[in-house]
RNA sequence: GGGUGUUUAGCUCAGUUGGGAGAGCGACGGCCUUACAAGCCGUAGGUCGCAGGUUCAAGCCCUGCAACACCCA
């Protein structure tokens, strides 16, 4: 094995290899397993959150497919209504096209266009991130497929009375002229203004005499379309005037004046205006109360016809300043005021929302929702972490009807036709519609223009992937799906609105675990947008950015580009040196260690990438370590194993046993600090060590130097296999070297078993030794440490008192100290024979000395030692404190209080050692 | 206004039916030890947000408060 860890050169033709190779799709006869990707938008480039996503969904799939099983990993892109039709509207609109000059089927021509430029480098993303999915079973939510399934949900939906058109109050977006969904709707607070505005009174006065009423607004524009007036049953100051009537000024309209019990009598004056066609609440009051709904409002929020002729055309800002101006100059403003209010924006335009009153597509949620609570309730469905259950409860029991219907291009059609009267006749087809409506061939009809809301067909994801309508073999087998992985920020867009649909076509739910993640967060914990200049692309982390590039990338096409100097300051902060190639596998081994138990958002930070990325290089080195002194003859030649070769067996055993536990859990973190505490802290730290004295005394002892050899290469193997779902180039490279060493011919990594802790014997005497072992070397290296000791200074080593054990341990492990410790020669003292002034550590009964003589201070180690027994004093004196407490002795349980008793007995050991140690030291001369 | 979550070392975070406060990074000191200086060895650092309560025993359970984050209205 040559050279060193370059990420960069075992990427990307692996992935080639294992892509043309057909190992992504599933494949064997093991219980299937499923994933179905949350697809991602064709409308750009994948961020930072995808890619953690992705790393976590292909740990997964890959640990489930060396377990044997049919791992299916589930393609798919989204076609993203709104977003992609703005994209490609801003590009028409860069060179002068509008899409009204195109028309409909040109526009729609473009984008498909589009989408097969742009399609293309998604995909190379995903790859890059060593997702394993299965690229041949590649769908989006607009191909033939889909589109079938989507009519079939429209149209059985239809006919079961839980689709229906009706014209309704709805969020309307102004700047894309279409209606949006609830969820869709941004509340922002925003400082503006209350206006406080005369109603003059029709005959009548006020309990003060006054002959008008005050009416507080912050939106004063929008009485132009006011039709009464409405206050608080019990409100005493307004009594008298319930049933009057008003006139509304500007327009000089009478309105009623109107007793509403959800009417705020503490907002304003108490007295409210209401304007049924433009305000949610307003509407219900009027309903109520049957008022007229005047809409004033032109599809853009312009003023329409309905309004006198003075505002008609107006923007509604526009309208608001001439309505203020106008009531002004009438002296009946009675005053202004600075306001805080909420703001419906939209999620996508950020235009300031109106309530309009609009014919739409609804699905009546209700019914679909009541299936889908249960399906969780009863444990069919699992949130991890749980918390979010309790969300999704709240938001599902108080659903709303969902607005489906949007006025876009790009999209699903809604499958409705009308004929010249306006009679509705939906289908999965235009003649089947024809059909079903006994339309004659010969009488037009025309599609609705409406398309649906990409929730609508991403809804059915998991099953309309897989085949459905039809009843494919697929479906059979991979559906329900598995598991989701998703973010927390689309439980309702899309989680929930896929358990109601799947459990309403399929008879079954969608996955049987939801793991909800946290938004990956800069490493200061800015949520990251293109807005702030704080985004990071993955694949700039893994293959490196200069800071000029990242400066350039983040500051080009900025919607405010005032902000290019403040985000490069920040950027050549954070980045000075830009960003160093870190590589694919030390970015997904990082997102597994930060992916909390909680789902709490992430912050990356480099300096942990940076860390990861040195733990690839640590393997690399260990790998290269193992195949210097492996060669193909130790294969099938067994030799007894030595101490530490069980040793490390019997921790390897355990590190699969804590992976499997961890990945049970969805504990991607206890996943990932297993491996890199093993592969670092066990293999690299001790057991490559240990076997040095072996492996170069291999004249002398040719079976212990065997024995290591074959550990060093068994281990190393079963700790690529566990590490490989995690960190897929690496292990895979290093796994063939590995086994092409010993001899074999290597397959993939990826289609080999996952370890099994039964094939690996926990050997209990030789932890035990070990751990005594490494207590006494790591005494030596801290005396070492402290009284600085060069490590190629040799030691001579005295061992005091002590046990049969601590000399059969002694004698088993004795060439494995003297290499771990730099140790010269061992002598051993009776507890009664007088020993040299040494610096001491006490194992159990054991004393560990290091002699003085020309190494170290006596005034140092008198100072180290009065340290280590204050703080033994310290912790002994709780203890005694505890076992002098007849509570806690009659009341704890009994292993509890033995433990403690141990601890006692442990310290004053050690206590009388160093009291003892100090006294000689002090005594000496 | 309602709800959920968070608060532990300088930073980012673990802490598994309540039983001796941990990791990584950073800091400090020492090492060019024949896999690795992207490394090795060692050290320091915490009133576990605040105030009560339950318990023999609380980072963990209960109550209240504060700050922050997110969701909903």
């Amino acid at each position: 094995m040559k050279g060193t860890f370059e990420p960069s050169l075992l990427e990307g033709a692996l992935y080639a290899e294992w892509e043309s190779s057909g190992h992504f799709a599933p494949a064997g006869n093991g219980r299937p397993f499923c994933i179905a990707i949350p697809p991602p938008n064709i409308t750009g480039r994948l961020h930072l959150g995808h890619a953690f996503q992705h790393t976590l969904m292909d740990a997964l799939i890959r640990y489930q497919r060396m377990k044997g099983r049919q791992a299916l990993w589930q393609m798919g892109t989204d076609h993203a209504s709104i977003a992609t039709q703005m994209i490609v509207e801003r590009q028409l609109a860069a060179d002068g096209i509008s899409r009204d000059a195109i028309g409909r089927e040109e526009f729609v021509n473009r984008v498909w266009e589009w989408r097969d430029r742009s399609g293309g480098e998604i995909s190379q993303q995903l790859r890059r991130m060593g997702s394993s999915l299965d690229w041949s079973r590649d769908r989006f939510t607009m191909d033939e497929g889909f589109c079938t399934a989507v009519n079939e949900v429209f149209v059985r939906l239809y006919e079961d009375g839980l689709i229906y058109k009706r014209k309704r109050l709805v969020n309307w977006d102004p700047v894309l002229k279409t209606a949006v969904s609830d969820l869709e709707v941004d509340n922002v607070d925003e400082q503006g203004h209350l206006w406080r505005i005369r109603y003059p009174l029709n005959g009548v006065l006020t309990s003060s005499g006054a002959d008008h009423v005050v009416v507080a607004t912050t939106r004063p524009e929008t009485m132009l379309g006011d039709t009464g007036l409405a206050v608080h049953p019990d409100d005493p100051r307004y009594r008298g005037l319930i049933g009057a009537r008003a006139r509304l000024p500007l327009v000089d309209r009478e309105i009623p004046i109107v007793a509403d019990p959800h009417v705020d009598p503490e907002f304003g004056t108490g007295c409210v205006k209401v304007t049924p066609a433009h305000d949610f609440n307003d509407h219900a009051v009027g309903e109520r109360h049957d008022l007229a709904c005047i809409n004033i409002l032109n599809a853009d929020a312009s003023i329409n016809d309905n309004a006198p002729a003075a505002y008609r055309g107006m923007d509604r800002m526009e309208a608001r300043e001439a309505v203020v101006a106008n009531l002004t100059r009438l002296d009946l403003l009675e005053s202004v005021e600075p306001h805080a209010l909420t703001v419906p924006r939209g999620d996508r335009s950020g235009a300031v929302l109106e309530p309009w009153l609009t014919d739409q597509w609804w699905v009546d949620v209700k019914p679909l929702a009541e299936p889908a609570i249960e399906a969780v309730r009863d444990g069919r469905i699992r949130f991890v972490p749980r918390q979010y259950e309790n969300m999704y409860f709240a938001w599902m029991r108080d659903v709303q009807d969902w607005c489906i219907s949007r006025q876009l291009w790009w999209g699903h059609r809604v499958p409705a036709w009308y004929d010249s009267q306006g009679n509705v006749y939906v289908g999965r087809n235009e003649s089947e519609a024809r059909n079903k409506g006994g339309v004659p061939d010969g009488t037009p009809l025309t599609q609705d223009a409406d398309v649906l809301d990409t929730w609508f067909s991403s809804a059915l994801w998991t099953f309309a992937t897989l085949g459905w309508p039809e009843q494919t073999r697929e479906l059979e087998r991979f559906h329900p799906t598995d598991v989701l992985v998703t973010g927390h920020d689309i439980i309702f867009f899309w989680v929930a609105r896929m358990i109601m649909m799947t459990l309403r076509f399929t008879g079954d739910v969608p996955f049987r675990t939801i793991y909800t993640h946290g938004l990956v967060r800069d490493a200061h914990g800015a949520k990251m947008s293109k807005t702030k200049g704080n985004v990071l692309d993955p694949l700039d982390i893994v293959d490196g950015i200069s800071l000029e590039d990242l400066i350039a990338k983040r500051t080009a096409d900025l919607t405010q580009p005032q902000m290019a100097a403040a985000i490069e300051a920040a950027t050549r902060a954070d980045f000075p040196d830009g960003i160093r190639a870190y590589g694919t596998d030390a970015l997904r081994f990082t997102y597994c260690a930060l992916a909390s138990p909680h789902g709490r958002d992430v912050n990356l930070d480099l300096g942990r990438i940076d860390g990861y990325r040195n733990f690839c290089n640590k393997l690399w080195n260990a790998t290269k370590f193992v195949l210097m002194h492996v060669d193909g003859d130790d294969a099938d030649s067994p030799a007894p194993l030595g101490l530490a070769d069980r040793w490390i067996r019997s921790r390897a055993r355990r590190l699969i046993e804590d992976v499997e536990r961890a990945i049970g859990e969805y504990r991607f973190d206890l996943y990932a600090n297993a491996v890199h505490e093993f592969a670092w802290r066990e293999y690299c730290d001790w057991y490559v060590e240990f076997t040095k004295p072996a492996l170069w005394r291999n004249e002398e002892d040719a079976q212990a130097a065997r024995a290591a050899r074959r550990t060093l290469l068994a281990i190393l193997d079963v700790l690529l296999r566990v590490a490989h779902p995690l960190i897929p180039y690496i292990t895979e490279t290093l796994w063939r070297e590995a086994r092409a060493a010993s001899g074999q011919t290597p397959g993939t990594i990826m289609l080999d078993p996952f370890p099994q802790a039964d094939d690996l014997e926990h050997d209990a005497e030789a932890v035990a030794s070990i751990e005594w072992l490494k207590a006494v070397v790591v005494g030596i290296r801290n005396i070492r440490g402290e009284m600085g000791i060069a490590s190629r200074v040799g030691i001579d080593l005295i061992f005091q008192a002590g046990d049969a054990t601590d000399r059969e341990r002694l004698r088993t492990a004795e060439s494995l100290l003297r290499r771990m410790a730099g140790v010269e020669s061992i002598t051993w003292l009776t507890a009664d024979e007088d020993a040299p002034p040494a610096a001491v550590q006490v194992v159990g009964n054991l004393k560990v000395l290091v002699p003085l003589a020309g190494l170290i201070d006596i005034d140092q180690e008198c100072e180290r030692l009065r340290k280590t027994i204050s703080r033994f004093e310290r912790d002994l004196a709780r203890s005694r404190g505890k076992l002098g407490n007849e509570n806690f002795v009659t009341k704890a349980p009994a292993a509890v209080v033995e433990k403690e008793r141990d601890k006692v007995r442990d310290l004053e050991t050690k206590l009388a050692t160093m009291r003892e140690q100090l006294a000689r030291l002090n005594a000496a001369p």
